[in-house]
RNA sequence: GGUGCGGUAGCUCAGUCGGUAGAGCAAAGGACUGAAAAUCCUUGUGUCGGCGGUUCGAUCCCGCCCCACACCA
């Protein structure tokens, strides 16, 4: 279809260098940005979520970043469908596109494709949420064993969330998740390349600190306070905000809760490595090479990696 | 100076009625198809403050010393 088409995929954890490179490269090939990231999309979370200035938003056009509320549902499948559509749209005047973003399960959505899943009853997913909050872990195991054995005795039974999207989805499709996760990788009408950017271990802890302090000064808790009342939303289970709101409510004090958003930014930015050191598909480079990246991609660009 | 209480894993501590020790947190590794900045799993050798003594055997009992904290002078 385009095989002419190709979508550069900047990855790696937060606080490596992903916005710079990205806006490099969005400008050297004049192309647009997609973002792959679950939570700067969000237009009321500015300073806890790294989201590139307005200067640089200025820059490049962007996609993804400031496109919804907290208030609405956004997840991988959503992404895909977004980020799709996205490209088809840089795709009609360009050549290249870009994907920058640290959600390692949204960069596969948009690579490979999510499996169709059944819609779920809005009223099925709040009843086994409500439930699982007044029964607990046993429950939740009980109904999964008792609904959908084929998960309970290959999927993670000591996991509330997986087991409760199994379970609603078993509820609501008649099957288990297990038999409708086919695995298999869908064609795109275009050409992926994958660039991880990956510095120091140190290095990326170091930026991490760095970048809290200077959110703190930038006035995060400010931006928490003013979220106070959305803070059972999913989009505010996020590192910066939970800490914060749990300093407001006096479980500790300010300057325990800094470190702790330090240190649970070290756990996601782990967790974001985890992920990506399993894609071979990833061509590592150094952050700041920004001549070599540029001549991986013109060597490359024909290739289709995935 | 005296008295008391401590000194055990990076941190906070538990424990061994004498048979070389274990929790939480940190840290490291991993998983991951509609909450993914989420959620979940795995991993614990450390002169048990130092030097002596008693003992078959001491981190545990005894002595001295060092360090920390509290109180009394």
């Amino acid at each position: 279809m385009h095989q002419n088409k190709v979508c550069i995929i900047i990855a790696g954890p937060t606080a490596s260098g992903k916005t710079a490179l990205s806006l490099q490269l969005a400008e050297h090939f004049d192309t647009a940005i997609i973002s792959a990231d679950s939570r700067q999309c969000y237009r009321e979370l500015n300073i806890g979520v790294a989201k590139p200035s307005t200067a640089e938003l200025n820059r490049v056009k962007h996609y993804f970043i400031n496109t919804h509320s907290i208030q609405q549902e956004v997840n991988a499948g959503i992404f895909e469908a977004y980020a799709l559509d996205a490209a088809e749209q840089i795709f009609r005047e360009r050549d290249i596109a870009i994907m920058a973003g640290g959600t390692g399960l949204y960069i596969k959505a948009f690579c490979q494709g999510m499996d169709k899943m059944p819609d779920i009853d809005d009223g099925i997913r709040v009843n086994i949420r409500k439930q699982y909050e007044a029964y607990g872990m046993d429950w939740l195991q009980q109904m999964v064993q008792q609904h959908d054995p084929l998960y309970y005795g290959k999927g993670e039974i000591l996991n509330p969330q997986r087991m409760m999207r199994a379970l609603e989805v078993k509820l609501s499709a008649g099957k288990s998740i297990l038999e409708l996760q086919m695995d298999t990788a869908q064609q795109r009408p275009f050409r992926i390349l994958k660039i991880g950017v990956q510095p120091a271990r140190e290095q990326v802890y170091a930026n991490i600190n760095r970048r809290v302090d200077h959110m703190m000064d930038m006035g995060l808790l400010d931006e928490v306070k003013s979220l106070g009342r959305y803070r059972h939303l999913n989009a505010l289970q996020t590192v910066g905000y939970a800490e914060l709101f749990a300093c407001l409510d006096g479980h500790c004090t300010l300057e325990t809760a800094v470190s702790a958003i330090k240190k649970n930014t070290r756990h996601y930015a782990k967790r974001q490595l985890t992920w990506f050191n399993r894609d071979e598909t990833i061509h590592w480079c150094p952050p700041a090479d920004i001549k070599g990246i540029i001549d991986y991609i013109e060597n490359n660009k024909r290739e289709n990696i995935r």
